[in-house]
RNA sequence: CGGGGCAUAGUGAAACGGCCAUCACGAGUCCUUUGGGAGGAUUUAUUCUGAGUUCGAAUCUCAGUGCCCCGACCA
């Protein structure tokens, strides 16, 4: 992608209206754009992240055997009724139509297997979709970490024996594990015990603690695994005697749903017993705003390699130079050709100041510089985000150092 | 939903009830510039909406709307 042709400019003031440094740097650099309170676009650059987020997503549910559906956003009266949840106040209702907007699916995929697990030979399934949610939040807050409209992955699992639900927990928490951690926060993300809440008796969440986080954990120094505050105040379970106490931002949850909704819909095997229901919810677009207030400083954002949203920033200096700009442009194709995601800024009426302090905050883990200065030398300049140190590499070398080291950015 | 704050150009700010609403950045055109936000010339507004007070309102009053923050809430 060339930067002159890219739709969004970075800019310097910090919006008015934003006060999370999430939305800040996201608005400064060209990420999102607020529409209202709660709802945000994703321009190009911010798509680009989102999008991995939801790949990396995608694949750990593909590998847990989880089968990916899209249900609608627009649902009708008569399945929330049965579950007594069509007068909440999360639900967006649409005037004079018996019609909702989903916050949350069980309604609809309750029913929906119905159709589709004939009996226990069909069992378990886990089904899941990655979807816009809408939830009339009486305060969203806090950019894009709490929205009304906003992307989620919500999975559900059927079985017809505690066992087997068990079972897939367990392996779900390994597949969120491996999520975050391919999205850099494993340091930072703990399992942590939750109340039952409305549903059934056991939930974890996951927290990654960051002090824009809305909530509250006990860290067990003993077990590694964390409770939420909820479940402190009430008992200080788990064994452990040690706790640090930590801010920290939800990013997904489990629960054991039990038979709460195969009831309503009637959802059994050819025993007649009612199937019991797993539900696993993470928020892709608050993934997105907890790795923005993990991973930044005083510049900028500095995204994790595999979610930023190009691996590479090219930045040619002195553009006015026929020599500079020529060379620039092959490496820019060389790197194309390898198959490497680069931002190419190629913008010719901008100071090397302005270019380079746009690197920083837009944050894409590696910068190569080529100017007169490095040209002098028949090479460009490497720096990785967020480290101080640069180096300068001969041209014909680069190719090879972008292959062996790509790994290690 | 309770409490607080804010609303002026694309962005960020300034302006005692009184002259043509000012400045910076951005953006457009022309010229010169290029290793950490460069210089000159020129262009860039329905002061959120509606009512009211006043000779006169960006400024005061009332209502509305929107946004942010604290709390409550929260698969």
């Amino acid at each position: 992608m060339k930067q002159a042709d890219l739709l969004t400019r970075t800019v310097k003031e910090n919006p008015k209206d934003e006060i999370s440094l999430n939305a800040k740097l996201l608005t400064r650099a060209g990420f999102v754009d607020k529409l209202a309170s709660g709802i945000y676009t994703y321009l190009p650059l911010g798509l680009r992240v989102l999008s991995k987020i939801e790949n990396i997503v995608r694949e750990e549910m593909n590998s847990v055997g989880a089968q990916e559906i899209l249900m609608p956003s627009l649902l009708p009266k008569d399945n929330w009724e049965k579950t007594g949840r069509w007068n909440v106040e999360e639900m967006y209702k649409i005037h004079d139509e018996n019609l909702g907007l989903g916050w949350t699916h069980e309604e609809i995929i309750t029913p929906l297997m119905k159709k589709h697990i004939l009996s226990s030979h069909d069992l378990p399934k886990a089904i899941y979709q990655i979807q816009s949610k809408f939830r009339n939040e009486p305060r969203a807050k806090s950019g894009i970490l709490r929205g009304r409209e906003f992307l989620m992955k919500d999975l559900y699992s059927f079985h017809n024996n505690e066992e087997s639900l068990n079972e897939y927990y367990e392996r779900i928490k390994k597949a969120y594990f491996r999520i975050y951690e391919r999205c850099g926060l494993k340091d930072k993300t703990y399992l942590t015990l939750a109340g039952g809440g409305t549903f059934s008796s056991s939930s974890h969440e996951f927290q990654t603690i960051t002090s824009a986080g809305e909530d509250i954990i006990y860290i067990c120094k003993e077990c590694g695994n964390a409770i939420n505050k909820e479940v402190f105040d009430k008992k200080c379970s788990c064994g452990g005697k040690d706790f640090i106490e930590e801010k920290a931002i939800e990013v997904g949850n489990i629960f054991k749903l039990g038979t709460k909704y195969s009831k309503v819909f009637d959802l059994k095997d050819e025993n007649g017993k009612h199937l019991i229901m797993g539900c696993y919810g993470l928020g892709v677009s608050r993934l997105m705003g907890a790795i923005v207030e993990v991973f930044n400083d005083d510049k900028g954002m500095m995204w994790p390699k595999n979610v930023a949203p190009f691996s590479i920033h090219l930045v040619s200096l002195d553009m006015g130079d026929n020599d500079v700009k020529q060379k620039a442009e092959e490496i820019y194709d060389i790197l194309q050709n390898s198959n490497l995601e680069v931002l190419y800024d190629n913008r010719d009426e901008k100071t090397a100041g302005e270019k380079l302090n746009d690197c920083d905050l837009i944050g894409i883990p590696m910068r190569i510089v080529i100017s007169q200065k490095t040209l002098k030398e028949e090479s460009v300049e490497i720096k990785k985000r967020g480290e101080e140190k640069t180096e300068l590499l001969k041209i014909k070398d680069l190719i090879d150092f972008l292959k062996n080291d790509i790994q290690d950015i």
